[in-house]
RNA sequence: GCCGGGAUGGCGGAACGGUAGACGCGACGGACUCAAAAUCCGUUGUCCGAAAGGGCGUGUGGGUUCGAAUCCCACUCCCGGUACCA
């Protein structure tokens, strides 16, 4: 009998669902495992990186089943987002019906795949079921003081008058019109995350790789220091958070952001049109150009002056584009002499630099001759009632002279110790259509009013137009925007829409009661289930999303939302202290598939030059043909349309292959035309723009679900990823063939004899032992690879017979059991055709015995001077002693020491003596 | 620019500071076959050597150590994030 792939995976999908086998039901006599892994947005088809990042975690899942955990493992969709808007744009299909099509699509992909996903418990972001709670959550973050509405600068389209998100911004312009894309400030909601900042940088308790957690303390960024309050001439108070206050003697002038709200008034008549014309320009740069401390310093002089609070020093104030509103206050107090950025900008624009610190043992700082702004340790001087203090490197307070300068600030009123955080207060407000509508109401007189609970969700309409203008179409759909407020009287809606972060920070509690129509999550079910205890998915998610949930965790938990949940606790004897702080116990991110490396098509083009480019009138594929073969001769690099460029010697020549052109490419019958050619594709990431996208639909119909999951897990280090290789996957498919064969072939015990029987079983042990590690250290490639070395002696022992019947039943079935989290319709199939009774996927796990699997001897490697020299085979519980004089009884050993006696001898038994000679 | 990660045979990848290259792909040789595919058996880092054996070898340059792919310092290139892609 043939493994036929199709015929089981069709069988099991369909008896799986029929028995209810992933049912996840509330069970206070099992130990609950919660396993988590991040929800798609419903691109189309699942690809090849959904599978990556789904099946292993589904393997996950399934192996702590097998432990004994009552699992839940639930999936859904985030639904809402700008894809669907594109294809509404570009294509005219309805958000909607483009986003629900795809969900069907990718929920039947992932019954394909064969993942153990409750399906009951689905949840999808734009259903008004869904966003009803969404709704509510920012109606309670705005109660309780956690959302406010604020300013903030968005990319303004002034062509196509709308809102652009970055990615649709390529080098200041939009990406389908090329015009130019400016910064506008706008009033826009916020929650108020900055609340949170010091409890987010506190991981007690949680399992996170370190270098998300080294990523989220940097984005959270805390900094400790001082605020200072300086006076403009005109008396306004203008506040700077600074880190070294005690440089304060040595602030020259200070800088402001151009979109600072004092720049205005301190701007004297002659500087109006430079300063005016500085801030156009800032506004044209994104906040990534302005922070490269690469490129030259720009800025502009206000005219205006402010007083230095420490030595009422009158300084003059400077706008720069270095200077982020975003960041404390919008404003620096500029130390040329200690700040190599301030420096930069002094010499750029001839300002004066004072030192305030000598170098302890060195030169004393000299003005005009300093080169570079002096950071290290020494004494404070010139610094008023500081002078003579000793300065170090440390930071806050650790520093004397920053010490000493804080008590003296914060005792003549002139500043305050501070700590400020570089992450600023989450930015919700969408301008756009496919998100949750914001639960607002604006009255005429501006204030603005929150929807009533019975109210939610307030509906997004369907009737919308996306062509009767550009951006949100909900500022003019009537229908939508007309309402009354609670008297009644005439009031407009919000149209801004919630950010789809809001959406994915709190799914993990609608899967918990997906159907709830009085609460966004069942108590009940919540006090069994949370927190999650395995999260995974992307490393790109390793900032924003896992921040976000962070926080909306966080904040959940001190609005009292948890209450509830806590009392049911306490009601089945669960502790609920400290359990509704973080959202995910343990965290796990993984790589991503890259594209395959593919060559371009090397081509011959005939045409005519024009304009610095080749129009063509004949495109052929020629893999021989050299230069001179016609006009342009070479491999297509890049193709974008009917544009190539083709790199022809040296020369990146740009063809356009307009439709009167003749294209023939040998290998494809028929006529050929210029999508038809294949262009040069580096190693990265697939995506559909790219044209790198490998469908696994296809792989699934050639090789079947259980391949490709083995091959997934098998081909990569799962935590770092890489590049797809299409030629990979048969080994996976032959690893499962041989599967097939040992489990259904009659063994046939020739000359069995114990030695071999005992070894085989020490092998099923150690092999036991290696999976259950590595599976649960997501380490799937060596969990695979240790499973085909099982196979590979299986195999070897199947052709001689060497072991006793009971030995190669115990080898097969622990293979069939430790392969079924990864595998798992090829092992079901096997391990009911073997007579078992019930599904392999509710079995224990084999657990290893660390008495069988012990090794008796172990290879000795005899270094010389640390060079492998010779390999004894000794007893694995070899005595030091015993070692060293094996190691020197060895011949090879003693052609090195040559009569001599060693200088040290390293002996680490049972694997290694090392002689130094 | 800034933050985080990575670099090991022809390829994907293994290796508690202790035998570098497990496992797989590919390639090569052989068996089976009229032949091919599939399958099975074997070889496969590289150089010198008939062999025994030896030299070299984990992005580059230095360092620590009896011993470094692994730890430290400096660099190069690649990937992810950079707050409106999700």
């Amino acid at each position: 009998m043939p493994y036929d792939h199709r015929a089981i995976e069709q069988k099991w999908q369909q008896q799986w669902a029929a028995d209810g086998l992933y049912r996840s039901r509330v069970d206070w006599d099992k130990p609950k495992h919660y396993a988590l892994t991040m929800l798609p947005y419903p691109s189309g088809e699942l690809h090849m990186g959904h599978w990556y990042a789904v099946a292993p975690s589904d393997a996950r899942a399934r192996y702590m089943r097998m432990k004994g955990y009552n699992v839940l493992f639930p999936m859904g969709f985030d639904a809402f987002g700008l894809p669907a808007e594109n294809a509404a744009i570009q294509r005219g299909i309805h958000p909607p019906t483009w986003t629900y099509a795809n969900i069907d699509r990718m929920r039947a992909g992932f019954k394909a795949m064969g993942t153990m996903f409750d399906w009951e418990r689905e949840a999808v972001s734009c259903d008004p079921s869904y966003y009803r709670w969404s709704q509510w959550f920012f109606k309670k973050l705005l109660e309780a003081g956690l959302a406010y509405r604020g300013e903030a600068v968005v990319n303004w389209s002034p062509t196509l008058q709308t809102v652009l998100a970055n990615e649709q911004v390529i080098d200041g312009k939009d990406e389908r019109t090329g015009q130019p894309v400016v910064q506008k400030t706008m009033a826009q909601w916020f929650y108020a995350m900055t609340k949170y900042a010091q409890e987010l940088l506190n991981y007690d308790g949680l399992d996170w790789p370190d270098p998300v957690r080294l990523m989220q303390t940097n984005w959270i960024g805390r900094s400790e220091g001082a605020d200072v309050v300086f006076t403009t001439e005109h008396g306004d108070e203008l506040e700077v958070f600074t880190t070294r206050p005690d440089t304060l003697w040595g602030a020259t002038f200070m800088v402001l952001a151009p979109e600072h709200p004092l720049v205005d008034s301190l701007t004297t008549d002659d500087q109006r049109a430079e300063v005016a014309a500085y801030k156009e320009a800032t506004a044209r740069r994104s906040e990534v150009e302005r922070m490269e401390a690469e490129r030259d310093k720009t800025g502009v002089f206000t005219g205006g002056y402010a007083i230095n609070p420490v030595n009422d020093a009158r300084i003059p104030v400077w706008i720069a584009d270095y200077v982020l509103l975003t960041y404390g206050s919008g404003a620096i107090m500029a130390v040329p002499a200690h700040d190599q950025r301030d420096f930069e900008f002094a010499r750029q624009f001839g300002l004066t630099i004072a030192p305030v610190i000598q170098p302890s043992g060195e030169a004393p700082l000299q003005e005009p001759e300093m080169t570079e702004a002096y950071v290290g340790p020494g004494t404070m001087v010139d610094s008023g009632p500081i002078t003579g203090i000793e300065t170090n490197t440390e930071k806050g307070r650790k520093n004397p002279s920053i010490a000493a300068t804080i008590d003296w600030l914060e005792e003549n009123s002139r500043g305050r110790e501070a700590v400020n955080y570089r992450v600023r207060d989450w930015l919700i407000s969408r301008q756009r259509y496919w998100g949750s509508p914001i639960p607002v109401v604006y009255q005429d007189s501006g204030d603005y009013e929150v929807v009533p609970d019975e109210d939610l969700p307030v509906v997004l309409p369907d009737d919308v137009d996306f062509q009767q203008g550009s951006g949100n179409p909900l500022n003019w759909h009537e229908g939508f925007l007309n309402t009354v407020d609670s008297e009644g009287e005439p009031a407009r809606r919000e149209t801004d829409t919630l950010d789809t972060f809001m959406c994915s920070s709190w799914y993990q509690l609608r899967y918990l009661s997906p159907d709830n129509e009085d609460a966004p999550f069942d108590p009940d079910e919540a006090a069994y289930w949370l927190p999650v205890d395995v999260y995974t998915g992307g490393s790109e998610h390793a900032t924003l999303h896992l921040l976000y949930t962070r926080f909306f965790t966080k904040a959940l938990r001190d609005m009292g939302l948890y209450d509830d949940t806590a009392e049911a606790m306490r009601r089945h004897g669960r502790d609920p202290d400290g359990l509704f702080d973080e959202p995910m116990l343990l965290y796990r991110s993984q790589g991503q598939i890259l594209g395959e490396e593919r060559a371009g098509d090397t081509v011959v083009v005939d045409g005519v030059r024009q304009d610095g480019r080749v129009v063509a009138d004949r495109v052929t594929v020629n893999p021989s043909a050299g230069p001179g073969d016609g006009l342009a001769v070479g491999e297509i690099v890049r193709r974008t349309e009917n544009v190539l460029q083709v790199a022809a010697g040296e020369e990146i020549v740009t063809v356009e292959v307009p439709d009167t052109a003749t294209v023939e490419i040998p290998g494809i019958p028929g006529e050929n035309d210029v999508n038809q050619l294949k262009h040069h594709l580096e190693v990265q990431r697939m995506s559909k723009s790219r044209g790198n996208v490998v469908d696994p639909n296809d792989l699934v119909e050639q090789y079947g679900a259980d391949t490709v999951r083995t091959y997934l897990m098998f081909a990569y280090d799962w935590e770092k990823g890489g590049p797809w290789d299409s030629r990979g996957i048969v080994g996976a498919r032959r690893f499962l063939d041989d599967v097939w064969k040992l489990a259904t072939t009659e063994y046939a015990a020739d000359s069995p004899d114990g030695e071999s029987s005992a070894s085989l079983r020490r092998l099923v042990h150690q092999t036991r032992a290696k999976v259950d590690r590595d599976m649960a250290a997501f380490k799937w490639n060596t969990a695979v690879a240790a499973l085909m070395g099982l196979r590979n002696e299986l195999q070897s022992i199947a052709r001689d017979g060497s072991v006793d019947p009971d030995a190669w039943t115990e080898a097969v079935e622990s293979l069939l059991l430790l392969l079924a989290p990864i595998a798992p319709f090829i092992t079901e199939e096997l391990w009911r055709a073997r007579g078992n009774d019930g599904s392999v996927h509710v079995q224990s796990w084999p657990e290893a015995d660390a008495d069988l699997a012990r090794e008796l001897s172990v290879t000795m490697v005899v270094q010389v001077n640390g060079k492998v020299r010779d390999r004894v085979e000794v007893p694995a519980d070899i005595a030091e002693d015993e070692a060293i004089d094996r190691a020197m009884a060895s011949e090879r050993v003693q052609t090195y020491l040559e009569g001599g006696e060693p200088k040290k001898v390293i002996a680490r038994p049972p694997k290694l003596v090392n002689i130094v000679v």
